[in-house]
DNA sequence: CCAGTTACCTACTGGTCAGTAAGACTACTG
DNA sequence: CAGTAGTCTTACTGACCAGTAGGTAACTGG
C-alpha cells in the first residue's frame, strides 16, 4: 500500500488558467456578497474556490483588485442583460416597462451579483464607489433620455434638470426595490417589475383611484 | 519652569460619565459613517472622542454593542423628527408630503447618521440588519395605512398585499433618493421631497404630460 | 528523457486591531 | 486627612489576516 496517499478530497487538479478565473471570480463574488468586503477574507475565498491563497494573488492580485475585477464583471452582465431586454423602438412607456422587466430579472437570477454590486461597493470609499456611481449615472442618463423624450412629444417644456432628478429618484427606487424583493423573495420579478411601473408611471394619486398601468397584450 | 508640563494640549478631563457617553457616541457614529462598520478601528473612535480606549469600553462594551447603541439613538432621533412634522388630521396627500418633507429635512441636517442608519447598517449581517429591518418595517406600514385609507376612501377595494408592495416601493424610494442626494447637495430638502411627492403621487404619465402636485398654499 | 513552462502547495512574516491588566489621578465624604 | 468611588491612562496580549518566500508536481516541445 502507498503511505503517500494525499489526505484530502480529490480537488480538480491542473486546470487551465482561464477556468481557474473563472471559478476564482464565483467564489469571491459569492464571499464578499455575504460578508462584505472587509469581513471577506481572501483565506475564505480561495477555499470555496477551491485553491490555495498565492495562486489567487498570482492571478487576480491583491484583493482590492480582487474586488473590482469582481464589480465589474457583474455590472457588465447586469448592462447587457438591460440592453437585450430593451426594445428602442417602442412608446416610452413600454419601453420603461421592459427595461425595468430586465432589471429585475437579472436581480433575482443573479442575487450574489446584485449584493456585491449595489449593497458592498456602495459603502467602499475606494475607487469602487466611482465605478459604481458611473454604472449607476449610465442609467439615470438612459433613462432621464427616456422621460425628455416622452415629455417632448407631448410639447411640454420641462426645465431637463427637473428630468434629471426625477430619473434618479426612479434609478433609487428601482434598487432599493430590489434589495426589499430579496427579502420578501415570494412574488415573481414581473410582479415587482410591475409594482415599480405603476408606482412611478402612474402615482399614487391614480392608483388610489382605480387607474393602473399595464402592459400591451402582446407580453 | 515646570518640569512636569503635560505634553498633550488641553483634553477635558474628567467629564461625568453621561457627558462622556454623548461625546464617545457622536465620535462613534462620525466615524462609522466614514469608514463602515469593519473598517472603523476602536482606537480611531477613542482618539476623536478625546479619550483612551479602555474608557471606551468601560462604558459602551464591546465595539458591535457601540454600534448598535449608535443605531439606536439615531434610529430614535429620525422616527421623532418624522413624527413630529406628520399631522394627522389632513388629506393623505399632506399627510405624505409632511411625512417626506421631515424624513429629508432630517437626512440634510444629519448626514453622518443617515449614513450610519442606512449604508452601513444594512451591509452588515449581525443583530443590525434586524434592527435596521424592524424600523424600515414600521415606516413602510405606516406608509402603507395611509394608503389603505386613501383608498377606502375612494371606495376602491384593492388587495392589501399590493399596497404594502407599494408601501415598500415608496419607503425604498425615499431610502436611494436620499442616498442619491447626500452625492448631489446642491438642492434644499424640500425641493427634494417635492421631487419625489411629484413621482410617486402623479406618476410620470401626469408629469409628462405637464400635471403636478403642490402643496397647498399654506406651505 | 530532458528543459522550460505552467499550475500549485506549505509555511511563514509583519502589521493591525479588539479587548485587558494593572494601576494613577481626582473629587467627594465623613 | 483617610478612605472610597469614579474617572482615566499606559502598555500590553492574542488573534486574525494580507501578502510572500521558496519549493514541488505536472504538462509540453524537442
Amino acid at each position: 500500500m502507498h503511505a503517500e496517499e494525499p489526505i484530502r478530497p480529490v480537488r480538480a487538479k491542473r486546470l487551465p488558467r482561464a477556468v481557474r478565473e473563472r471559478q476564482i471570480l464565483d467564489a469571491a463574488v459569492a464571499v464578499f456578497s455575504r460578508l462584505g468586503f472587509h469581513a471577506a477574507s481572501m483565506d475564505e475565498i480561495s477555499e470555496v474556490a477551491g485553491i490555495s491563497k498565492p495562486m489567487l494573488y498570482a492571478y487576480l492580485g491583491s484583493k482590492e483588485d480582487l474586488f473590482a475585477t469582481c464589480i465589474r464583471r457583474e455590472a457588465t452582465l447586469m448592462i447587457e442583460a438591460i440592453g437585450d431586454g430593451v426594445r428602442p423602438g417602442e412608446a416610452p412607456d413600454v419601453q420603461l416597462w421592459c427595461g425595468l422587466r430586465a432589471f429585475f430579472g437579472f436581480v433575482g437570477e443573479h442575487r450574489a451579483s446584485w449584493q456585491v454590486l449595489h449593497r458592498q461597493a456602495s459603502s467602499q470609499g475606494g475607487p469602487f464607489a466611482q465605478e459604481l456611481a458611473d454604472m449607476r449615472g449610465r442609467a439615470i442618463s438612459l433613462v432621464a433620455a427616456l422621460l425628455m423624450h416622452s415629455a417632448d412629444s407631448q410639447g411640454v417644456g420641462h426645465a431637463s434638470r427637473d428630468t434629471e432628478g426625477l430619473a434618479a429618484a426612479l434609478v433609487g427606487a428601482g434598487e432599493s426595490l430590489a434589495d426589499w424583493w430579496l427579502d420578501h423573495p415570494e412574488e415573481s420579478a414581473a410582479a415587482v417589475a410591475s409594482r415599480l411601473m405603476n408606482l412611478v408611471w402612474m402615482g399614487f394619486g391614480d392608483l388610489v383611484e382605480g387607474r393602473v398601468w399595464h402592459p400591451p397584450a402582446k407580453g
